[in-house]
RNA sequence: GGAGAGGUGGCAGAGUGGUUGAAUGCGGCGGUCUCGAAAACCGUUGUGCGGGUAUUCCCCGUACCGAGGGUUCGAAUCCCUCCCUCUCCGCCA
């Protein structure tokens, strides 16, 4: 969520924003409810304090033994003229609420300007995309050949985009979340924690996929919703709080699955891992003070890219243009991870700066080392999707006799198996 | 799911209609004292919004005692709905 002073006192530069996130916004109704909603809280504001007057006038009145009839009929006219105003401001403030909630963040400076994803920049490339002496295969095929990766079963039991992972391929699944967790504890100083995988609406609107994405997600009965990422729990870990100054910077590790409809992404990246309804994720979330932001944001996606370098797996880094950045985000580069049998670049991870909007939406604030309160910085990036990272080890450590190595940091992972063999 | 109790400032804990943003204690911060520290004593102690010839320290108004409604001239105090916590029972991985 924007601050209403900024949209107030600098519109141009919110105007130029969402411009450039190539979207239509009528900024001056947003001012016009402004202007209205200001005039009607002085308004209220100087009846509210004549009332308080009265109200007190009473008991000093009753004591002196004087008639209190004028003083009650007083106030109580003050108290109608004070209903009505008091209704209509109420109206303009949830005009204003609603209406500011559906601004977009303001890109960070420097974010390239673009129209499409055709317009992301790639920003730096990492390791060598093996050579194969035979036609590597897609993972779907080499998941189905060793039988560790069962989609019919999965679509059964569920339905299309549902997969089940069988006897080393479940375990490869287990490994990574391990490996990953292991990493980001031990290496990088976050704290791991476990959160809910169902969330409430207020959780969903603070991390800014409702009220825009509610179709993407998996509502369950007692409004409640499937997480579509460990963001969402973990940034609301924090909701309404006051974080205490010694306790800033924070920093989460989290796996949990996660649910996604899809809703309208049919046809595209249809086969294997790549879109399910269901995958696993680590997913990294950070508070930091805001001036340290751009630092922790470059830090964060190094920290992923760790995993993918750990893993041997070739990636390239990507910031996203303008018109490609989610709704809450100022900044973001996306890993994409080379899958030799797809013979393309695969996005695995996402790390985003989200400067103070979702904080503002959360109203989580911190106190800074002058006692002042402010709104921090948040930040995730996932640390990685496992379900694609299964997909990319298996596409890029396929041997020509069909099975597939296994990473020499995922060996201790994997009961200090080597090679994932076919399955009996 | 049933029965009961309860949700007050960082914490503990008063406060059942009247000038209470809220006693008291602890904690925190500042100071006095001290070579220094402790103790003692004094002072101070939240958040949001609006306004102000205040714009890195201020002043005024207003709101906030789980959330939202209601009664009243006036509500932390009374009423209603919801949420959450605790205890006991039931059920249960």
């Amino acid at each position: 969520m924007l601050d209403i002073k900024i949209v107030r006192e600098d519109p141009e530069k919110v105007k130029r924003a969402l411009k450039d996130r190539n979207l239509e916004f009528d900024l001056s109704h947003i001012l016009d409810i402004d202007d209205g909603r200001r005039a009607l809280i002085k308004k209220v504001e100087d009846l509210r304090a004549e009332k308080n007057r009265l109200a007190k006038e009473v008991p000093i009145a009753q004591k002196e033994g004087k008639d209190i009839g004028e003083l009650v009929a007083e106030s109580k006219e003050v108290g109608e003229h004070l209903k009505h105003l008091d209704g209509l401001l109420k109206e303009h403030e949830e005009e204003l609420a609603e209406k500011i909630a559906e601004i977009p963040n303001i890109p960070a400076d420097g974010v390239p300007v673009g129209e499409s994803e055709e317009d992301n920049v790639e920003i730096r490339t990492w390791g060598k995309q093996p050579d194969f002496e035979f036609e590597p295969k897609g993972h779907w095929d080499i998941g189905t050949d060793l039988g560790i990766l069962d989609f019919e079963r999965g679509a059964k039991v569920t339905g299309a985009r549902f997969t089940v992972t069988v006897g080393a391929g479940a375990r490869l699944e287990r490994a990574l979340m391990n490996y990953m967790l292991d990493m980001h504890t031990g290496e990088h100083g976050y704290k791991e924690v476990f959160p809910p995988i169902l969330v409430n609406e207020d959780s969903l609107f603070a991390t800014g996929q409702l009220p825009k994405l509610r179709e993407d997600m998996y509502a369950v009965t007692d409004d409640l919703f499937l997480i579509p990422t460990a963001e969402v729990p973990v940034t609301n870990l924090h909701r309404n709080e006051i974080i205490p100054a010694g306790d800033m910077p924070i920093k989460y590790v989290a796996y949990s699955p996660c649910f996604r409809r899809e809703a309208g992404s049919y046809g595209r990246e249809t086969r294997g891992l790549i879109r399910q309804h269901q995958f696993n994720k680590v997913e990294m979330v950070r508070f930091v003070e805001p001036d340290n932001s751009p630092t922790a944001h470059e830090e964060l996606t190094a920290q992923a890219e760790a995993v993918l370098q750990g893993l041997g797996l070739a990636y390239r880094v990507v910031e996203l243009c303008t018109a490609d950045l989610s709704f809450a985000a100022a900044k973001c580069y996306d890993l994409e991870v080379w899958m030799p049998g797809m013979g393309g670049y695969v996005e695995i991870s996402s790390c985003s700066n989200f400067s103070d909007f979702q904080a503002r939406r959360s109203n989580v604030r911190f106190k800074g080392g002058d006692g002042k309160t402010r709104y921090p910085h948040t930040l995730n990036g996932s640390g990685l999707a496992i379900g694609r990272t299964v997909a990319a080890v298996l596409e890029n450590y396929q041997r020509q006799d069909g099975s597939v190595s296994i990473p020499p940091a995922l060996v201790e992972y994997m009961g200090n198996s080597t090679i994932i063999a076919a399955q009996g």
